[in-house]
DNA sequence: GTTATACTAAACAACC
DNA sequence: AGGTTGTTTAGTATAA
């Protein structure tokens, strides 16, 4: 309580400069997910689908009830999908679908902004649909108004779920951009951008909304189309984002009661707009009506420097997200390949929402993938975490937070990360300042272990921290202090006195038996775990195949060719590692067959506070092994000042 | 409600 | 004297 205020404070206080808080802690942890969709391909395909569908239904909708149809457009007729797929038909999902949905997060915040869309835009058409049969068989007004007042509630209740998902996304802290952020090397073009710039860009980006719409293509310039979470609506979205949609959407209306209409449905799509606030970043302004946000729009978030800024920051959300997602495609299509031959799913359990089974069936193939491992245990068991206050969208927190986060994030988060992901991250954590999902002994440990020498100074700590993780580089009293802390308290970190003066070793015995306590946070990875492990499932057989496939031996430390994500992974080992422990000397697994990971397990490490004076000699395998010109480029950078306390 | 773990803050001492 | 390092205590949050 106490702390939490004080966050806040220290939160507002320095702003936008630091975005390493709770927030995007869990921020990060949601790009896990994000990076996780392998439903994202079943998923746009399925969205495809359904907007073709849609078309048809529309024009069919038109057909029937006789109003005046557009030129037909449809170049493509029933295409070739995927059963799943294909037996989908367009229907409105309920909310309870949709929490269903959510609560899977087998989605990221973007594709439920799709499906979202889809969905308002399909609940509109039954709007259509009943008015247009009012004009048949006239349709009491009260009735036509009740229905519409059913439907806008069941649009407004999915809003809120998909707002409470990118809410919990945000919290389980998925990536913390800010808009001065020093070292993101992914967007040069955002780094330095100056207000003229951002100016062009937004020419940039309305000009290309309008080209999207005329031609659909996928400009390449700018890539911004493609990830904001509305860009699945091209055909309105342009309308919005010139200002003067408002005027030229009004279309002349054969039937007073769809003169309303045009509005309403611009009013539902506008990204920027929805439940009657604005939504942009931060603002949350209340707007009556679309017309009301218009204005508001017009002169709030006219073309300024706090425009600009937030849109750079925006910018830099979307940017990281499609970072990830481009990785993830990539990841997604190699197992795919990889399972092509021997794609079973055997446990595809249909789901009565076609949505949710493909989507489900996706995720199916997906688990059998370390990288899906962390989602694994999320997303039966473990519900969202309830969010409930809070602005929320992701800029409006990466611009608000700031300072380090006293909130501890939840220990399954701590935990639940595949080598794969750990490795996968690693330049991520470099580069944006997200809180890495490891408690500090395990990094302290890590970074220790890390070291040639396996050794290292509390200076050599504090270097490797703020050198593998962005985060780090800020409020250094802060972590700074939460490490001395850590080295004093845990007696797995041992000091050695050494010519150089002081120096850290870690007791791997002493860090193993800590361990289980922190594992058993997550009893349904446990289990996952488990059964893979018993049974031989393919998500084993994934796991070990995706290690190898990243060159992350099973623990064979020594073997590792790049120490960095070796090691990092083999923190990850470690969470996992103790899982296994733990729930074997839970006594509820002693099969023989638990070892796998067990095998990977560091035989012990262990080297006993080493001799103080002179280690040049291999203190063991591991020591002589993680060297490499790689690290010896850490080596250099450890030693260079380190820019912190920018504050 | 209790317990264990983790994080943050801070006081303090010793050392450089 | 001031900064760093190391220890310790306290308060809080979270999950089992």
């Amino acid at each position: 309580m106490m702390q939490e205020s004080g966050t806040e404070t220290k939160s507002n206080g320095s702003a936008i400069q630091n975005g390493a808080s709770g927030g995007n802690h869990l921020l990060e942890c949601s790009l896990r997910e994000v990076r996780s969709n392998d439903a994202l391909q079943v998923a746009r395909q399925l969205l495809l689908q359904q907007q073709q569908q849609q078309q048809q239904q529309q024009q069919q909708q038109q057909q029937v009830s006789g109003l005046k149809s557009p030129k037909r457009n449809d170049k493509q007729p029933a295409l070739q999908v995927p059963v799943s797929v294909a037996m989908m038909t367009p229907q409105v999902i309920t909310p309870q679908q949709m929490q269903q949905i959510l609560q899977q997060q087998v989605l990221t915040p973007q594709q439920l902004q799709v499906l979202l869309q889809q969905q308002q835009a399909l609940m509109l058409q039954q709007v259509i649909v009943s008015l247009t049969a009012a004009q048949v068989a006239p349709m009491d007004q009260q009735q036509v108004a009740t229905q519409q007042l059913a439907f806008q509630q069941q649009l407004l209740q999915m809003q809120q779920l998909q707002q409470q998902h990118l809410l919990s996304l945000q919290r389980q802290g998925l990536l913390t951009i800010q808009p001065g952020q020093p070292t993101l090397p992914l967007q040069p073009l955002a780094q330095g951008m100056i207000p003229t710039e951002l100016q062009q860009l937004w020419k940039e980006v309305t000009s290309s909304h309008t080209a999207e719409e005329a031609a659909s293509n996928n400009h390449s310039s700018l890539d911004l189309s493609t990830t904001c979470v509305s860009s699945s609506a091209p055909s309105k979205t342009s309308l919005i984002i010139n200002p003067h949609a408002s005027t030229n959407g009004q279309l002349s209306v054969h039937t007073p009661k769809r003169e309303s209409l045009p509005h309403e449905e611009h009013s539902h799509s506008h990204p920027l707009y929805g439940h009657g606030v604005c939504k942009w970043p931060g603002c949350e302004a209340v707007c009556e009506d679309f017309q009301s946000f218009l204005k508001h729009l017009n002169s709030e978030h006219a073309l300024d420097d706090r425009s600009t800024a937030q849109c750079r920051v925006q910018m830099q959300v979307v940017q990281q997200l499609e970072l990830q997602l481009a990785k993830d495609k990539e990841r997604l299509q190699a197992m795919m390949t990889h399972l092509h031959v021997k794609s079973t799913e055997p446990k595809a359990t249909p789901q009565p929402l076609n949505l949710v089974s493909s989507v489900t069936l996706s995720k199916t193939a997906s688990e059998a993938s370390p990288q899906s491992l962390p989602h694994t245990p999320t997303t039966p068991t473990a519900p969202i975490t309830p969010v409930t206050q809070g602005p929320s969208v992701i800029t409006t927190t990466s611009m608000h937070n700031v300072g380090p986060i006293r909130r501890r994030y939840s220990d399954k988060y701590n935990v639940p990360i595949s080598s794969a992901d750990i490795a996968q991250n690693q330049e991520f954590y470099k580069n944006a300042e997200v809180r890495p999902p490891f408690t500090y002994a395990s990094l302290i440990r890590q970074a220790i272990l890390e070291s040639p020498e396996k050794q290292l100074t509390l200076n050599e700590i504090y270097n490797w921290f703020t050198r593998m993780f962005a985060y780090f580089r800020r409020n250094a009293a802060t972590w700074k202090n939460a490490v001395r802390h850590n080295l004093s308290l845990h007696k797995c970190f041992v000091r050695v006195e050494n010519v150089k003066g002081a120096v850290w070793t870690v007791d791997e015995l002493e860090f193993q038996k800590r361990r289980p306590q922190k594992i058993s946070g997550n009893p349904s990875l446990i289990k996952n775990i488990q059964t893979s492990h018993t049974y031989c499932t393919p998500l084993n057989a994934a796991l070990q195949a995706s290690m190898a496939e990243n060159s992350i031996p099973l623990y064979t430390t020594a073997s590792m060719g790049n120490p960095t994500l070796g090691n990092l992974a083999s923190a990850m080992r470690e969470e996992l590692n103790g899982a296994m422990e733990h729930t074997n000397s839970n006594g509820s697994d002693s099969s023989p067959g638990r070892s796998p990971m067990q095998a990977m397990h560091p035989v012990h490490v262990k080297e006993e506070p080493l001799d103080p004076d002179e280690n040049e000699g291999p203190l063991s395998l591991v020591t002589t092994a993680n060297h490499s010109p790689d690290f010896d480029h850490d080596r250099d950078y450890e030693d260079e000042p380190v820019n912190e306390d920018i504050e």
